[in-house]
DNA sequence: CTTAGGG
DNA sequence: CCCTAAG
């Protein structure tokens, strides 16, 4: 395959000579995530510091042990959601763990015994933990998380594919809540550690880097008026008390504004580097929440043992003849087997609420606060959205089959979402309140999600808009005096209650760490039709404008980026250099590894552009 | 948004 | 496939 009239030695000589890139990712990411925190583990520590306060309330010493169940109000949440042992297991926060968290990182806030006493505290509140498993363990070993250690299922839902689709599912509450044995143990990595500098002790140290990017450990006083414990990822506010403002409802940016409007944490933001942007970016790639959920199926459990263990106690046989015998239920029903979809969720998650109380409130008016702001989103009732794939299905009279829900395909994109009924018409908040943060690294989905339908392809193409986590990244106490609390509870000023995108849930595949971000696409070997066509457009093109390989040859496959066939190149290059017994995977034509080699050897030779 | 590379 | 620094 020598010399073609119209190339080199084969190639066309492409027309826009490609200068080669200089060297790039030179820079040793990791380095920089030292002496940056992980939020959470913030959050941990000021949990356990505030929880010794708290027994102490009266003597504000802070060297008792703490014993106090410090649990939040479940009561208030009408969602009871089984809290086992997910702490330890998955990644998951039970919601209470988290208020509890929350509660208790406020008041240490509050403590601070300075100058800000009259100043309101807002904090968020957030149970969207999943996204740092590593701090969850850390976690574990702060406060343990009562409850057992059984998997039990705390929401199934069971329903006929053949029906009216998800409203017509039946819910099941079948597990209660185990009792809330929540304690704060003394830790010694949060005991003795007062207000943000415990964060960045050595020992933390290490704990911190390892969690991940975060901001920075910044002690900087709060000196300002309110204090921000953290952001909201919420997209969504209610307002929850009149008199108080209440957030913009537009979505995800306008939140962080709101959210972070306090000059405390400018520089944070502005420091945030790659892991916060990353997980924001989950968020911003869709309005959906996604929580640690647990969702099984029939397909799913299939695939996965552990799933299968997971619900076997509301579901004495999963597979074969007992999926068959459901069938006579639906005699509609074009598959002859399997015709129900079962789910098991195993958990809602309650995503953050913004709360807003001064200073001189207590705890336990704070409590009550959380308590109220809590009731007080589900008291309007709640709205359920079916998310598959990462498009949120409204037409309530598609059938499961329709949208693409059955066994047969992956509940793993499957997802639900809670919303109030009836958000109050949020008002939008201050200008203020928007402008003041800067412009953080936002990150907008670059491909809207897809819409191949279930029915066409073998295997559906995964959106890249996938449901998501509202989990913004904790923010770092800034806090750094200590507290006191004041003696007056002052009528709380319950301030808008903010719950990411509502309430949400979101199978979770708890075996798989990736799942904690969004959902990774379903993977789709290239056929050699395809490696074909890659070839091909490569030999014409060269290996560096994978875009224009893009459109050339795979301009009608969606699911195939330019990223993608840039990737495949090079795991085609990499295969052609094996041997054949060494290659896996569905076999390419020698023929076509031949061309991919001779292709490579050209374009990493001629650099046309160099010039 | 694209590329280029490491993970 | 994912993630992301660079450009």
């Amino acid at each position: 395959m020598m010399i073609k009239s119209s190339g080199i030695n084969g190639f066309d000589v492409p027309s826009i000579p490609r200068a080669p890139r200089s060297a790039r990712r030179t820079t040793n990411k990791k380095k920089l995530e030292d002496h940056q925190v992980c939020a959470f583990d913030l959050l941990a520590a000021v949990a356990g510091k505030l929880l010794q306060e708290k027994e102490n309330s009266s003597a504000s010493s802070n060297e008792t042990e703490a014993k106090d169940p410090f649990v939040i109000d479940r009561d208030a949440v009408k969602l009871e959601q089984q809290s086992t042992d997910r702490v330890s297991d998955t990644t998951c926060f039970s919601k209470k763990d988290s208020v509890v968290l929350d509660e208790h990182l406020s008041a240490l806030s509050t403590s601070d015994g300075s100058d800000n006493v009259e100043t309101d505290l807002r904090m968020g509140i957030s149970v969207t933990t999943d996204v740092q498993p590593k701090m969850f363990n850390k976690m574990k070993t702060t406060h343990h998380c009562g409850g057992s250690s059984d998997d039990a299922t705390g929401f199934e839902i069971i329903a006929p594919v053949q029906d009216e689709g998800p409203k017509t599912g039946e819910l099941l509450h079948n597990n209660s809540l185990p009792s809330l044995e929540n304690k704060f143990p003394s830790s010694p990595d949060l005991h003795h550690k007062r207000s943000v500098k415990f964060v960045s002790r050595e020992d933390d140290q290490k704990h911190i880097s390892r969690c991940s990017k975060s901001s920075k450990v910044k002690a900087s006083p709060p000196h300002t008026g309110n204090i921000r414990v953290r952001k909201f990822s919420g997209y969504k506010y209610w307002k929850v008390s009149p008199k108080l403002r209440y957030h913009d409802s537009c979505a995800d940016e306008g939140a962080r504004h709101a959210s972070c409007s306090g000059e405390t944490y400018h520089e944070r933001d502005r420091g945030l580097d790659s892991s916060l942007v990353k997980k924001r970016k989950l968020c911003d790639r869709s309005s959906v929440v996604t929580s640690e959920t647990g969702v099984c199926s029939e397909s799913f459990s299939k695939s996965h043992n552990e799933c299968a263990l997971m619900y076997k106690n509301s579901i004495p046989h999963l597979h074969g003849d007992e999926e068959r015998s459901s069938m006579k239920n639906h005699p509609a029903s074009d598959y002859s087997t399997d015709s129900q979809v079962r789910l098991s969720i195993k958990s809602f998650k309650v995503p953050e609420l913004l709360v807003e109380v001064p200073v001189t409130a207590t705890l336990g008016s704070l409590k009550t606060t959380v308590l109220e702001a809590i009731s007080s989103v589900l008291r309007g009732g709640l709205h359920v959205e079916v998310i598959v794939r990462g498009k949120m299905i409204r037409d309530d009279s598609n059938t499961l089959m329709q949208s693409g829900i059955s066994h047969n395909c992956n509940l793993d994109s499957l997802g639900f979402t809670l919303e109030p009924r009836s958000p109050q018409a949020p008002s939008p908040r201050s200008q203020n309140d928007h402008s003041v943060l800067p412009a953080s690294n936002e990150r907008k989905p670059s491909k809207s999600a897809f819409t191949d339908s279930v029915s066409d392809e073998p295997s559906p193409s995964p959106s890249l808009n996938k449901q998501v986590k509202s989990d913004h990244n904790p923010a770092p106490i800034t806090c750094d005096a200590l507290p006191e609390k004041s003696q007056e509870s002052k009528a709380l000023a319950l301030s808008p209650v903010t719950i990411a995108d509502s309430l949400a849930i979101v199978p979770m595949d708890r075996k798989r760490k990736r799942s904690e971000l969004a959902q990774r696409r379903t993977r789709r070997p290239f056929s050699v039709v395809e490696v074909e066509a890659l070839v091909q457009a490569v030999e014409e093109l060269g290996t560096g404008r994978w875009r224009n390989v893009k459109l050339r040859s795979f301009e009608n496959a969606e699911h195939r980026t330019y990223v993608d066939l840039k990737d495949k190149w090079k795991t085609l290059v990499h295969t052609a250099q094996l041997s054949p017994q060494q290659r896996r995977g569905q076999p390419v034509p020698q023929e076509l590894l031949n061309r991919v080699l001779a292709a490579h050897s050209y374009w990493s030779q001629h650099h046309f552009g160099q010039v």
